[in-house]
DNA sequence: AGATTCTCTTAAAACGTTTTAATTTACTCT
DNA sequence: AGAGTAAATTAAAACGTTTTAAGAGAATCT
C-alpha cells in the first residue's frame, strides 16, 4: 500500500541498504547512485516507516510532555516552546494531561514507557510521581523537569529564577518609595520569590516584607498600624483576589496600595486591571527544557539551569503616596 | 536491557507465540498456561514493546492532534478533552502546535505521517491545509475536524451547534425584554451564531438584529437613535473590547446596555466582568472528536455532530431599563 | 599478468511483536 | 491397542528499517 524502501530500491534498482545509506547521504555510495535514489525516493514522495526505524535503532523520535492541566495559560506556553523545539528536531511530542491526578500520572508514564519514547519531560506533577520518574531515569529514559525542582540529583530541571523575581518584584516597589512592603498569599519562608524580597529589603535598608497567608491575614494587616503601602503576589491570580480584598477594605489599588504579582498572564493586562508583573518567559523555559532532554538523549551531561524573569510594570505600582 | 517477550517465555518455560496469546487472554490457550504467563509477565513487570507490535499490526496506537495555539483556554479544554479519551483507550497523542502557520502545519503532519499515527484530529488549522489532510484522509489515515467546519464530504468534523448558541443568547435578552439588539463584531451574515439570533428575533417578533464589524460601527450605533439595548458578541474576547468601547462612550454595562458572549473564558467570571456567556462543552466535544476517530480508525461509519451550548447568566445581562 | 588495494554494492541478520499453519500431546471411541 | 478427534502449543514468517561484514569490480602497483 504504502511504498517502503523495497519498492524504491526495486525502482531505483539497487538494494535497500543502498537506498537505506544513500538518503542519509552516506559517503560510502557513490555520488551518482546517491543522487539517483533520492531523486526517486522524492518522485515517490518517499517517507521512511518510523517503526521500522524505531524497532532497529531503538530510537522512536519521541518524547512525552507530562503537564498537570492544559487549561492554565501558564503550563501551556511552556508546551507551546518545547513542542517547537520538538518539531525543529523532528521529534514528536506525546502530550500526557493529568489533572493533577496521581492515578493519572502513573498511567500516562505507563503509556509514555509502552510508546517507548526516548525522553521524557515533566512539568507539574504531584510529589509521589517523583519515584517513578527517577525509576524511568535509571532505566535509560532520560528525565528532565520544566519549571520545577527536582527531587532527584540525577534528574536535571530547568525553571525561572524566583528568587531574583522576588527580588525585582521588591525593588522595583522600593524604588517607587514603598517602605513598608508585604507578601501573600503564602505560608512558606523559604519560598524563593520571598526570599528574593527580603535580600531586597535588607539591600536597601528597610524593615523584611511582613507575610500574610491568607484573606483574613490581609484583612487585618490593612487594618493594622503598619499597613503596606506595596504588596507582592504570589501570583497574578492572587493578586486579582487581592484588589478584591483590598476594595472590599475601603482601600483603592495604586492610590493607597501598589501591587504586583508574578506570571503577566493575559487577564491582568486589561484596563480593569492594568497590573504590574514578574514575566517569566514561559515559551524560552519549554524550548530549552526540549533541548536539555535532546541532550541528554544523545548523551550530553547537561546542567541544572535557571532562567532570569522580566519586570513589566503597569499602573498597579506607583509612587508611594506619602500622605496615606 | 528491558524485557522481551522472549525473556517472559523463557522464564514461564513457553514459547513466544504462548506468551503474546496469553496476555491477550486468548482461549486457545489453557487457562492454566494463560494464567502462569500473566503471572510471571506480572512479576517481571513486563510490558510488550510497542514498536514490535506496531511493525506487526499496521497500528502504532498514535493518534495526531493539529491545533494552531496552545494560548487560549478554547483549544485547550478541547485538547484537554482529547486527550482523556485517547488515555483511556491507551492512545498516545501526539500534538502539534502550528502557531496558524501554514508551513509549521504542513511539516507537523508531515511528522504525523513519519510517525505513522493510526489518525488525526485536526482543530484549528488553515484553509490551504485542508487538501493535505483530504489526501492524507483519502490515503486511509483518518482525519477528523474537531470544533471547525470539514469542507471534505470524506472528513467528518464535530463543532458546537452555533445556530442553536445565537438562538439563546437572543432569547435570553429578548426575553429580559429587550427588543432592540445588535451583533458585533463581525462582517459575515451567515455566521451561525448570528443566524440563531436572527431566527429567535423573528420568533419572538422583534426587529432581526443590527450587524455591526468594528469599533467604528459600535460606536456610530451608541450615539444613533435606535441605539441597542442589548448587545450579542461573537465571543467572550470581544465582550471586552465591546465593554470598553460602550464606557468609552459614556455608557455602562448593565444598566444601559445588556452584553452577553460566546465561551464562557475565566476571565470574564472575575467580579469586575461577571458576563454572562453561552458556554460551549469544550472538553465535550474534544472527548467526542477522539472517540469518532476512534470509531473511525476501528472501521465504523460515523455521522458529524452538533453539541449544543448552554446559557450562564451573569450579570451582565439584566430586564431591560425602559428609561434608557 | 598477477597481486594488491580501493571503491562500491549488497546479502543477511537483527530489532520485538503477532499470526497462521503445522505439530505435538491428550483424550475418546471402537 | 489402535484409530480418530480435540486441545494445546509452537515454529516460522512477516512487518520496515539499519548495519555489519562480505562480496564484486575496478583501479593501481610490481
Amino acid at each position: 500500500m504504502t511504498l517502503t524502501i523495497k519498492d524504491i530500491a526495486r525502482y531505483a534498482g539497487v538494494s535497500p541498504a543502498t537506498v537505506s545509506l544513500s538518503l542519509k547521504d552516506d559517503i560510502r555510495v557513490a555520488e551518482k547512485t546517491r543522487e539517483k535514489v533520492k531523486k526517486i525516493s522524492k518522485k515517490f514522495n518517499y517517507v521512511p516507516n518510523n517503526i521500522g526505524r524505531a524497532l532497529q535503532s531503538n530510537k522512536t523520535s519521541l518524547a512525552g510532555y507530562l503537564l498537570s492541566t492544559v487549561t492554565s495559560s501558564y503550563f501551556n506556553e511552556l508546551l507551546q516552546g518545547a513542542g517547537n523545539a520538538a518539531a525543529e528536531n523532528n521529534y514528536g511530542l506525546l502530550v500526557g494531561i493529568t489533572s493533577s491526578s496521581s492515578q493519572f500520572e502513573k498511567e500516562q508514564l505507563q503509556l509514555f514507557y509502552e510508546k517507548r519514547v526516548d525522553g521524557i519531560i515533566a512539568s507539574g506533577y504531584n510529589r509521589n510521581v517523583g519515584a517513578r520518574l527517577s525509576e524511568l531515569n535509571k532505566m535509560g529514559i532520560p528525565v528532565v523537569i520544566c519549571s520545577g525542582l527536582s527531587a532527584d540529583k540525577d534528574i536535571p530541571h530547568i525553571l525561572v529564577d524566583n528568587f531574583k523575581g522576588g527580588l525585582m518584584a521588591a525593588e522595583h516597589l522600593i524604588e517607587l518609595g514603598h517602605e513598608t512592603i508585604a507578601y501573600g498569599f503564602s505560608k512558606n519562608v523559604n519560598c524563593g520569590r520571598y526570599q528574593g524580597c527580603c535580600k531586597a529589603a535588607s539591600e536597601k535598608g528597610i524593615r523584611k516584607p511582613i507575610l500574610f497567608g491568607d484573606e483574613n491575614g490581609l484583612t487585618k494587616l490593612l487594618k493594622s498600624k503598619n499597613r503596606p503601602t506595596g504588596i507582592v503576589a504570589y501570583s497574578d491570580a492572587q493578586a486579582i483576589k487581592i484588589k478584591h480584598i483590598i476594595e472590599n477594605a475601603g482601600l483603592s489599588i495604586s492610590d493607597d496600595i501598589s501591587l504586583i504579582g508574578f506570571d503577566d498572564i493575559w487577564t491582568i493586562s486589561l484596563p480593569e486591571y492594568n497590573f504590574s508583573s514578574i514575566a517569566i518567559p514561559k515559551m524560552e523555559i519549554g524550548r530549552q527544557a526540549m533541548e536539555m532532554l535532546l541532550d541528554r538523549i544523545n548523551g550530553k551531561k547537561i546542567e541544572n539551569r535557571f532562567i532570569a524573569p522580566e519586570l513589566i510594570a503597569r499602573g498597579s505600582t506607583r509612587e508611594v503616596n506619602r500622605r496615606s
